[in-house]
RNA sequence: GGGCGUAUAGCUCAGCGGUAGAGCACUACGUUGACAUCGUAGGGGUCAUCGGUUCAAUCCCGGUUACGCCCA
């Protein structure tokens, strides 16, 4: 027998190594195959909800397509996460008092490497918590010996197709760690600023109004633009201005740059230190200065009082001397964005820099045709949209970063700065001697490689990629990717770049985007916001099981998920209801039986629950398939609680108590089946419960290695037209005594007053049923006596009197009685307008009108019958 | 500025060309050997707004307003 509660950390310990150690988690069979990559969990992460989300809604899918007979395989692992990992270890080694200056590259990293081993991944565990039955004995990491080898392939065939070049140009550089990031490391932060308008004074006398944000540049301008077409300084154009404090002399140019609305329609160009200004420096050949170091600090470039100073400080310093000599304007309050580094957090400069790029314009033509054509489909369909636009519009991809953790760089340089790129530094020499014709010293190149370059690579170095291996073979394309809609640009994205280019193959066939999970006031949660929900206290405190409902619940598409701990409460209690049915199925001896089969039950009860079952099973079914997991939430939510509960298992309660042996016994075995049904059905969203009261049972085997069910029965429509009758008068009943404040400890006498064959029929299969559910004494299926009291209850095909002697006030009676016939005449009026329309008869489709004049005739039916009982009433008055 | 999305009960959200739904909250009442983490009944909605299409619009189309997100 269960326990009285259920307590979920139990069963979940208890199952989970089972559920492993039996190789229920690994591929097999003949099946054809189904293949979900996780996406590699970041090495210093720690499970939050996002997560949670994500590797929920693919273990429902892992577990359904297991349960379906594929041969299933969740490719998990880990990523590097180069800065984030970086970060952490130094962060460590600050508290010991060391930099990794001080300690060198090579003790760095084994200090990074021992990091990871120790305490890196500690995410795996957490997703275990989870109940993600992913593969682990094929758990990858991006670093890792095989990964490495690929990355190392990849860029040196990128390479040698021209794909992988070095260029100087201006990145997005990150002062804090001293590396170059990618455009979508960086974030536009909001902010309040100042315009300030200086005057350089021209070469031939006067002088021209520039309006900047950022002065302290100044000593890196170059020229100043203005538009050719603007009449207030078109005469200017090819005449010079000299730069205050260091008298350098700068062409005034004509350019399209030059905004006439903007600022005083005068721009400095500084190339070095910004896009705009880099691009119209490439255009007029300008020469380019650059006047900050790695840190971000004044170098060489500006005069000995300024080096060394940050930005801001020099800022100051140059405003001031701007003001003190006349050549400052004025200075405006404006809004403006300004680059963050969404690691650092720290403003970015641009910099100058020589680094590696992989032309993804050309890799995007065949990643774009795939989504065009639908090779690769997007669910929901629209991000396909943002997938165009960031793709359409793609820029060189900057792979190189200043950081020690992560991929090196397969390149080498000669004396002469001469790069040879090479699979090993052995082959690198080769070259090189090839090419000095003779033994020279070699330098490796410093930097790594972006984290994402690995990542992209992902999906099929996972799979053993390029060696030819069946798991490859079956496994890959792989069947869907599911993550959130802020990594189409880092990730999906290039996955579909490297995948198609180095397997001809598109990497996935569907990409699920599923929502972000926000607080209860839809706020992204986040440290600093201090509306972090840990995903592991919900689990201690409600259980795996009900965390996971809860997600799958909400995971409608296109909507963001605002999560509240009274939800996951909610869902606590569903699974508690389960428990609590299974406990009453226990006590009334139902076990499953291997003999027992569904169609062949003969009682209308046990023959509904059937098709009940099996019209929610064809619910779940689909909306698993079409990615709608709140839609399979909820048909399994409301047939467990609803249907089950409140219904059929209350109507059982009379049945099991039959002198019938024959009914007691298939409604036992109906009892048992349905639960079992149940946790098939709901086994991939709520695994652990279902997997003990699975057990509890009786059930064969492990339910994770169960049969998803199939019914080939057609359902008993009669049976389901009788129960929903007999669920009609009983909610009627209830209404009726709720509303007329009838004590439920009170029995009362039902009398049937007019009724069909049928009617008949069914009060003698349900009398006790009906009696026990609607608290009743033994029916009565004839008229009363004249003149008695009584409640006149109208239903389809029939009406019942319940005996109300001394209880009823009979004016409150024939008022409700006209209430109702009010009701019943509005609805009529609106179906016969609906029905006299010609136009409608004409247009509607048949089944349509069909429905409404069956609505018509059983409201007409209702009406008259109520009218009948209305007359009866009034009599009495 | 460009793109995407959202607006339905007090709250959180489903839904859908043909009778407006759930959970939570609220009110009343609690009885039956599964369950008070519960049961029964109930109140509560001009489906943001203005037009259009249609026999029929909460749903489809267009405009407006408000809010959110992404890109520049």
């Amino acid at each position: 027998m269960l326990d009285k509660t259920y307590s979920p950390a139990t069963v979940e310990s208890k199952f989970y190594p089972l559920w492993e150690s039996s190789g229920a988690f690994k591929p097999r069979g003949t099946g054809k195959p189904y293949t979900i990559i996780m996406p590699p969990a970041n090495v210093t992460g720690n499970l939050h909800l996002g997560h949670a989300l994500t590797f929920t809604l693919q273990d429902i899918l892992i577990r359904f397509h297991r349960m379906l007979g594929e041969d299933v395989l969740w490719q998990p692992g880990t990523d590097h996460a180069g800065i984030a990992t970086q970060m952490v270890v130094e962060r460590q080694l600050a508290a010991e008092g060391l930099t990794r200056a001080e300690m060198g590259r090579e003790a760095f990293l084994k200090r990074v490497w021992k990091w990871k081993d120790e305490s890196g991944g500690a995410i795996i565990n957490q997703l275990k918590r989870l109940g993600a039955s992913a593969d682990w004995d094929r758990e990858r990491f991006t670093m890792d010996d095989h990964s490495n080898f690929c990355v190392t392939k990849v860029f040196v065939a990128l390479h040698k197709a021209g794909l992988i070049y070095k260029d100087k140009r201006l990145v997005n550089w990150d002062a804090k760690y001293q590396t170059a990031i990618s455009d979508l490391e960086v974030d536009q932060v909001e902010a309040k600023g100042k315009f300030y308008y200086l005057r350089y004074p021209l070469e031939k006398g006067g002088h021209i109004v520039v309006a900047t944000t950022r002065p302290e540049t100044f000593f890196g301008d170059t020229a100043i633009v203005v538009n050719p077409e603007d009449p207030r300084y078109k005469h200017l154009i090819g005449s010079h201005a000299i730069l205050p404090l260091i008298h350098r002399k700068i062409p005034i140019l004509g350019d399209e740059h030059g905004d006439p609305e903007k600022g005083s329609g005068a721009v400095k160009i500084t190339p070095a230190h910004d896009f705009n200004d880099f691009e119209v420096g490439r255009r007029h050949n300008l020469p380019s200065i650059t006047i900050l170091d790695e840190k971000s600090l004044l170098n060489e470039n500006v005069p000995k009082e300024y080096q060394g100073l940050t930005t801001k400080a020099a800022r100051e310093k140059v405003v001031a001397y701007f003001e003190e000599n006349g050549f400052l304007e004025k200075i405006d309050d404006i809004n403006h964005t300004v680059p963050h580094g969404d690691r650092s957090g720290d403003p970015i400069e641009p910099r100058l820099t020589d680094q590696w790029y992989l032309n993804a314009e050309f890799l995007a033509k065949d990643a774009l045709k795939a989504v065009e054509t639908g090779d690769t489909q997007f669910v929901p369909d629209n991000w396909k949209t943002t997938y165009f636009n960031w793709m359409r519009n793609i820029q060189p991809w900057c792979i190189s970063r200043q950081l020690w953790w992560g991929h090196s760089i397969p390149a080498w340089y000669g004396p002469d700065g001469h790069v040879f790129v090479a699979e090993t530094a052995e082959k690198a020499r080769q070259q090189a001697h090839g090419h000095y014709g003779k033994e020279v010293e070699l330098q490796a190149d410093p930097d790594v490689l972006d984290t994402w370059f690995s990542s992209a690579l992902w999906p099929f170095v996972t799979l053993g990629w390029p060696e030819k291996n069946p798991i490859f073979e079956k496994h890959y394309p792989t069947n869907v990717l599911v993550t959130g809609f802020d990594i189409i640009f880092f990730w999906v994205a290039r996955m579909m770049m490297m995948g198609l280019h180095f397997t001809k193959e598109v990497p996935f066939k569907e990409v699920y985007i599923h929502a972000l999970v926000l607080d209860a006031k839809g706020q992204k949660m986040s440290k600093s916001k201090g509306n972090v929900i840990d995903p592991l206290q919900l689990i201690d405190a409600y259980g795996a099981d009900a965390l996971r409902f809860t997600l799958s619940s909400a995971a409608a598409p296109g909507r963001d998920i605002k999560l509240s701990e009274d939800k996951v409460e909610a869902n606590r209690n569903f699974a508690t209801k389960f428990w609590n049915a299974t406990r009453y199925a226990q006590m009334n001896g139902c076990h499953l039986s291997p003999t027992f089969s569904p169609e062949a039950c003969q009682h209308p009860l046990n023959q509904w629950i059937v098709s009940e079952i099996k019209d929610m099973a064809e619910d779940v079914n689909r909306n698993l398939t079409t990615y709608r997991f709140h839609e399979a939430s909820s048909a399994l939510y409301t047939f467990l609680w609803k249907t089950f509960c409140d219904w059929y298992l209350e109507f059982t309660k009379p049945l099991l108590n039959s002198p019938d042996e024959g009914i007691v016994t298939e409604t036992r075995n109906t009892i048992a089946w349905t639960l079992g049904q149940v946790c098939h059905l709901m086994h991939p969203l709520m695994p652990f419960i279902t997997e003990e009261i699975w057990q509890a049972l009786g059930g064969q085997g492990l339910l994770i290695g169960g049969k998803w069910p199939v019914y080939s029965h057609e359902g008993f429509h009669q049976s389901k037209e009788e129960i929903n009758w007999i669920i009609q008068v009983i909610s009627e009943l209830r209404s009726l005594r709720s509303e007329l404040s009838i004590s439920p400890a009170l029995l009362l006498q039902l009398h049937l007053e007019e009724g069909n064959q049928e009617i008949l029929k069914r009060l003698k299969i349900h009398g006790d049923m009906i009696q026990r559910v609607g608290r009743l004494m033994p029916l009565k299926l004839e008229k009363r006596e004249a003149k008695a009291k009584a409640i006149q209850i109208v239903v389809p095909q029939g009406i019942f009197s319940l005996s109300l002697e001394g209880l009823v006030d009979v004016a409150a009676e024939v008022h409700r009685l006209e209430k109702n016939l009010e009701k019943l005449e509005k609805e009529m009026k609106g179906l016969e307008q609906r029905l006299g329309n010609e136009e409608f008869r004409a247009k509607a489709p048949a089944h349509i009108i069909e429905e409404l004049e069956t609505r018509r005739s059983s409201f007409r039916e209702q009406k008259e019958k109520n009218g009948g009982a209305l007359e009866r009433v009034r009599s009495l008055l």
